[in-house]
DNA sequence: TATGAATGAGCATTCATTCAT
DNA sequence: AATGAATGAATGCTCATTCAT
């Protein structure tokens, strides 16, 4: 009888094992021999499971979003108003239990750009467009709860690029820019401005 | 009697020479046997110049980048209203003659991103900086002309980040994003809601 | 109760199963694990059955060769004169329906050329003699028959190394030789002289 | 100043100094790693001359097969009779000269059998046909000078393909065939046939 | 100063073979 | 008896870097 295995689950288990490794250094300069090591599996049957390094980072950002999302989903149903809820998603920008996947993601993009295959692309604009599609709902319910004016929807859209070249440029702007300073000031900001106008 | 070869002008003509080679390709992809060849060189006399293939996106960044603060400094000047300066500074983000420039500073910021050696951060940071003083500038003499109240500085000095974020996210947002259109849109609102709150 | 099966059948059986694949592709391409599956056999089964990919040919060549005799005897049984029987004896080298045996063949001894295994020498070497003296045995019943002369015999047995010389090069010489026309205007011709002479 | 290298002369260097290697080995069994320390060269060297495995053992095929050639032409001169130009020519499938060229041959053309690359397939049908032709030419100025009969042209053609086979599949037929006396006698045969016709 | 021939460390990838089930 | 998941030895190939000229 052959030995069944689930072949889902176990890119899973080989992904989740290589995060440290994935964290840490550069897609580049890891072998498939590391990650054959790390994961506790041989190097052929990291082919087994990957075609390329690529999927096996796709892989993990792929888990480590859907658990991020889970959790900002239940959190932002607690939230009150809708600058609460601004904010509350924004903060995977600067909040500590996304930082593995904020690092992870940040490489994933680097290397789309580089070595831009259309996988790559398509991945990313996905994501772009789930995030994006996200922070206008969260708007939308604003606007129709009266607490938030329509003109202030682009400029909170457009945030939410803010956020992105915040944290894509962000190893050159440590200390430069205080992420979560300044995006919660902005929204702040934004705000104040609305609600004196609307008064 | 030597043939006396100023090293600094030598780095600009190879580097200069490599520029379509360097825009079409991916770093990664382009190998020093490449460089040397399309610079009409040897691999050896490379090395007489550069360190690193690094070392030459550098050079070629910084001095599409000097050619290209020129060119902008020269346009601000003549530029009228400070909206109308801070619309100018953004169209670096979309403009064609900036092209080339934005392909290879978004090849460095993500090759940066993957192998994060410190001179390039540094050289990220020193740029990220360079600019944002720039836009803070162009800001706080429209605030002292009283064409911008403080209360927008932030908002607009947020917008530089946002446009890296376009810009850095560009492959993945094509067709997501319009970049001319969402930023002066962004602008335009800025201006208006803090017209409409100096009445 | 087991199911009890014949060992001996089901080699031929996988053996079998593979033709077109061995036909179509060279031994060293064709990997175990594509065996099995177009044997629809684990490739743990395949080694129940074969030591090696070449046990494999083994059979195959086998297989074809025994059953393309058995057709070749029952032809000749109705031949007519010894130059018929000649001819028909040499079609091997060009007749359609000997076709897959003759590429599956020609591997085998290209293959067993580079990497010469005993076991291989050996069934090549068989083969050899096999064919060798059955067309001795066409020529002497010739010569008893006094169909032929005795002096044609060393003629028409190195025509037999001619065929494999003409059939095992037979990728390099398409074009340059007619394989079906030369062969049978050799036989003519010395059919020919020997008659002359004969009277 | 760059070392200027003869780069043709460098090629078959390294071909001669491997020629012995790949006499005894296989091609599929000799890595890059034992053709660069054998022709004492580092691998990467190895890449600089040739593409591929097979490019060596066709420069080295082509360099003793003009070597062998040179050699025969000049023997072929002081032949004096058809019938001994004949043998002399067909020597080329037993004597002992010729050892290393006929193995490094039979391997090519088994090679090429196995994995046809066109140019494989071209160089060989260009050696048959070159090969083929020179007996011809030789049989010509026989009948020429009356010394063959036209009848005896296509016998003798025939021969060159039994040659081959002869050759090609020598390793088989040790001591089936005596390569040397089989293919004397088949000349004799031939030419004492068409002498008695001639009488 | 300029060169490009020489190099070999380093890596991805394949695939025959094993063996637990 | 049958299986196919797991494996790692083995190898081709690239390319940054050096250094003799």
């Amino acid at each position: 009888m052959p030995i069944v295995v689930d072949k889902e689950q176990k890119r899973k288990e080989i992904a989740l094992a290589c995060k440290d490794l994935l964290v840490q250094k550069s897609i580049q300069e890891i072998t498939i021999a590391e990650i054959a090591q790390t994961a506790g599996i041989g190097k052929g049957t990291f082919y087994e499971y990957f075609k390329d390094k690529e999927e096996l980072v796709f892989e993990l950002v792929n888990l480590l979003m859907q658990a991020h999302n889970a959790r900002k989903e239940a959190k932002l149903a607690e939230a009150h108003s809708t600058r609460e809820k601004i904010k509350l998603f924004y903060s995977f920008f600067y909040e500590e239990e996304a930082s593995d996947l904020r690092v992870l993601y940040r490489k994933f993009i680097a290397y789309a750009l580089l070595a831009p295959k259309q996988a790559m692309i398509d991945f990313q604009t996905e994501c772009f467009r789930f995030y994006y599609r996200w922070v206008e709902q969260i708007i939308d319910e604003g606007i129709a709860k009266g607490e938030l004016l329509p003109v202030a929807k682009e400029l909170i859209k457009g945030m939410y690029t803010m956020g992105e070249g915040m944290f894509v440029a962000s190893l050159a702007t440590d200390g430069v820019i205080a992420l979560k300073e300044d995006l919660n000031a902005f929204v702040d900001h934004i705000f104040d401005l609305v609600e004196k106008e609307n008064r």
